[in-house]
DNA sequence: ATCCTTTGTGGGATCGATGCCACAGGAGCC
DNA sequence: GGCTCCTGTGGCATCGATCCCACAAAGGAT
């Protein structure tokens, strides 16, 4: 048998503080104390219980003392799908917030779907979670979490308008200046590519469209406003009937970076050249953009920005529950590049 | 006042498994037998409990369960940056793997930073999370981890070869296959970009780029294997450097998807054509490959399945604790695109 | 009638950590 | 000497859910 190997042979159970105290021969409370830091403690006994706790491997149970404290210092996040890299520097962005200010992160990515939002949201208030921020699917999530009393705020899209804090982006005004852009150098036959319009983000995105065709006396052709279905396959084969139409449009503004990839990639398989043929707009600003060439104009917002205000803004609410819920409105920038361009002469229909 | 609302003036705290027994008329025991199913409970009475339940908007307190059972429904999830797409759709994979189980994902993104992951795997001790997996950083956490009784899943590379299940794939072999390839297309003077090779993805790479220069018979030019940095401007810099030289090689593997990204936009920058003056292949395939023209030739690797499949042996480790570890590789696939081709005759130096 | 099995219910200990409270000793002050 | 104040420590109840065990009633077998 090996002699005198500093090595303690590994228990089956973990330690527990009663271990540690008997190790340094003092009470639970006072082992306590000397771990927390709460309350008198001398300072040779606080060295004791900290190298008896170090020798043991003792790691507290956060458990029992959520359970004692009746609170956590962990959150939940949840997006709607990990793979876009939207969602993901979202998610990044609350998560180290999160870590840095002491907190855990729950992350769930309910795929988009309302069940599974919901039922994240019942693990969230099983696990006693100090708050939630989600990038809502539905109504049902935040509600059942309100009416539970956990402070959530919804990010990218609002779908309790008031009843809880929101951390968004100016889709409105974003649109607006886009559209713009688009109208300034000469587009008057621009088609918005959309997945929905029950969603703040779409619904604000077509009004900000709307918008800056009103301003420039532009009619409005609801044939333009082309819904899609959710994913890149689903927006290509709506934007290639698009494109093959008599009455093809000049430019599209794609109103997210799945619907901007269909969109160029139907504009590939037609050989349509960017932007002498088509012009190409795109709201959310992905690394693709910028590696195609010519680089995709586009609407670029700050997502790991939204995750940590979201986080701060949960943790203020945390600190102060009672205080009035406020959005905040964060704003976006239009990146130009090269795929929005004038439209060839002859392609423009009179408006 | 408003009569026969039936909607309950929502309570201060919590409703408790007691006050849920009390509304329905039964003991402690008896409701959580009624709402777990553990044990003999007459219909008409877990009828009653689970209404009596429902109308308090009951939830069970994970923590006060997990303390009483010694045991957790929830993994911890570790990766070192989910803004890459690389571990976004590991950590998607996972996460949703783990959902479908019936775990619930603790996920934190270290930042690549040894520090963050001992400290992340202390909090996931803390939280008894029922196993973790882990793109490690370093060998600390994993040891701390296994230290501790936590049953641990390395997943894409290893740092604890042997002492706790892994899944990777085939780097070397998919690293040789992919240099046999360029080599197969006339390249001889074939340059690899690389971060670090105290890695095992790093080393076997490396070593699978070697064994397909040797079995071809061509020398091993050291000056060609070249350290970048972790990120996409430091391996752009580099990629600069070596293009700009007089003895400019004609392919250039890149050892991952940034390193790809900074070689393709240092090529663009000196207005070099891909594949007429440089062929391009990538180690991990990413969205961007196929939407630039020509499209990246790439070693796909599915990430999410990685994911899926260290959720999956984690929890099999954790049914079956004595088990010996095991490693699971699973196969990467060649995406030929049009970023490799023949090398310009006049430029082949004689080997 | 007696015993056993099955079904059903409640009492109470238990998980690990915390923190209130009581208490003890020493210092400082009148 | 008696008083307060500060420092330091331990006992014990507590958080919420589970589950072992005791017990009871009903039905069936002998």
């Amino acid at each position: 048998m090996r002699q005198g190997s500093p090595e303690p042979v590994q228990p089956d159970r973990r330690a527990t503080i009663k271990e540690v105290a008997e190790a340094a021969g003092v009470s639970r409370s006072t082992a306590s104390r000397a771990l927390t830091g709460n309350g008198y403690v001398a300072e040779s006994v606080r060295l004791r219980v900290r190298q008896a706790a170090s020798d043991l491997g003792y790691v507290v149970d956060a458990m029992a003392r959520s359970l004692k404290q009746q609170s956590t210092r962990s959150i939940g996040v949840l997006v709607s799908d990990l793979r876009n890299e939207f969602y993901a520097n979202l998610a990044a962005g609350a998560s180290r917030h999160a870590t840095r200010l002491g907190y855990t992160t729950m992350l769930v990515d309910d795929q988009g779907l309302a069940d599974d939002e919901l039922a994240a949201a019942e693990a969230f208030v099983a696990l006693r979670v100090a708050g939630v921020v989600a990038t809502p699917v539905s109504a049902e999530a935040t509600s059942f979490l309100l009416r539970q009393r956990v402070p959530v705020v919804e990010v990218d899209r609002r779908f309790s308008d008031g009843a809880c804090d929101a951390v968004v982006v100016d889709n409105r005004g974003a649109a607006r200046a886009g559209t713009r852009h688009l109208l300034e150098l000469g587009h008057r036959r621009i088609a918005l590519l959309i997945d929905e319009d029950d969603w703040t983000t779409g619904r604000e995105r077509r009004e900000g469209y709307a918008d800056a065709l009103e301003s420039a006396g532009v009619s409005h052709d609801a044939a333009l406003v082309v819904p899609t279905g959710w994913d890149v396959d689903a927006a290509r084969d709506v934007a290639h009937d698009l494109l093959g139409s008599s009455q093809r449009p000049t430019a599209i503004f794609a109103a997210n970076n799945l619907l901007a990839e269909g969109a160029w990639r139907a504009a590939r398989e037609l050989g349509l050249s960017i932007p002498g043929e088509l012009s190409l707009l795109a709201f959310d600003d992905v690394p693709w953009m910028s590696m195609v060439t010519p680089g995709v104009t586009a609407i670029a917002q700050d997502a790991a920005a939204m995750g940590r205000t979201a986080v701060q803004t949960l943790l203020e609410r945390i600190a102060d529950p009672a205080a009035g819920t406020r959005t905040v409105v964060l704003s976006a920038s239009l990146k130009v590049r090269g795929s929005a361009a004038a439209p060839a002469q002859s392609g423009i229909p009179v408006g």
